[in-house]
DNA sequence: TTTTTTTCCTATCTCTTTAGTAGGTTTATA
DNA sequence: TATAAACCTACTAAAGAGATAGGAAAAAAA
């Protein structure tokens, strides 16, 4: 299983986000229940959204979350990458660097290679917006 | 990590296998030499294979393995399949059931759904000849 | 100024999976 | 009969998944 709880309920999360953006701030209480997730979970994912500026947070009563930008400007692809670490299906291909000494001769990494820039690109092509409503 | 060293290995081995087809029966001890793998580990995966008629085992002396069809009639999603269990990118998409009860409303499920029916396509779309050579 | 409500931080825990090692049994050839 | 191979089963160490738990800091309301 390549993709986690961790990417796909911050995923919930943020079209949760994008669909109450009238609101205001979102309380993660609210959230939470809405989406039938643990509060005290979600809590350990949300900060890192904020610290990379896709949502962002109040403290203290009337506080929560909220899109820091326009639902069309998130796409899946980096969501993903941001909290399930990069989006590496296989271990051949991983980030950057040459990882393997049989690379030059492999039969089979050309193939991993292709998908996983396949993958990457369907995740890439996809915003918070396709998702909505 | 979605694809792990089990299917990745098999798949390295049976292209080994096709390109030493003209050798006869191919010793593990030799593949797993020429591959850098540990023989013992690859004693675990065959089984497998054999049993589902991918390949052929000879015990004894001048035994070993070798390919039961053509290069080209075996599809690397059937192997990988075979190997790591079914291809599962997503916990959400678990085979047959529907394992979630929100999935009538969840906004993100065909997201998911798409996304296993393209890398299982994927896979389905190359055989073991466009590997060779 | 105190209470309440929220985000935020960090530690811990259980279960499963991954990637092997290890040792022995069976089978066929030389 | 010796040898070399497949095959079978058990075990293990490390990592990751999916949380739970407890509390600190901050902001608004009372």
């Amino acid at each position: 299983m390549m993709i986690s709880t961790r990417g796909r309920y911050a995923l919930r999360v943020m079209v949760d986000l994008a669909e109450m953006a009238t609101t205001g701030y979102v309380p993660m209480r609210a959230v939470a229940e809405r989406q039938g997730l643990s509060l005290k979970y979600l809590e350990q994912i949300l900060p890192v959204l904020v610290k990379n500026g896709y949502v962002t947070g109040m403290h203290g009563k009337k506080g929560g979350y909220r899109l820091a930008k326009d639902p069309a400007e998130y796409r899946v692809g980096d969501i993903l990458r941001l909290t399930e670490g990069e989006l590496t299906p296989v271990g051949c291909t991983e980030c950057g660097k040459g990882s393997c000494e049989r690379a030059e001769s492999c039969r089979t990494l050309p193939m991993w290679n292709e998908f996983h820039r396949m993958v990457n690109d369907y995740f890439d092509g996809i915003t918070l917006a396709d998702l909505m409503q």
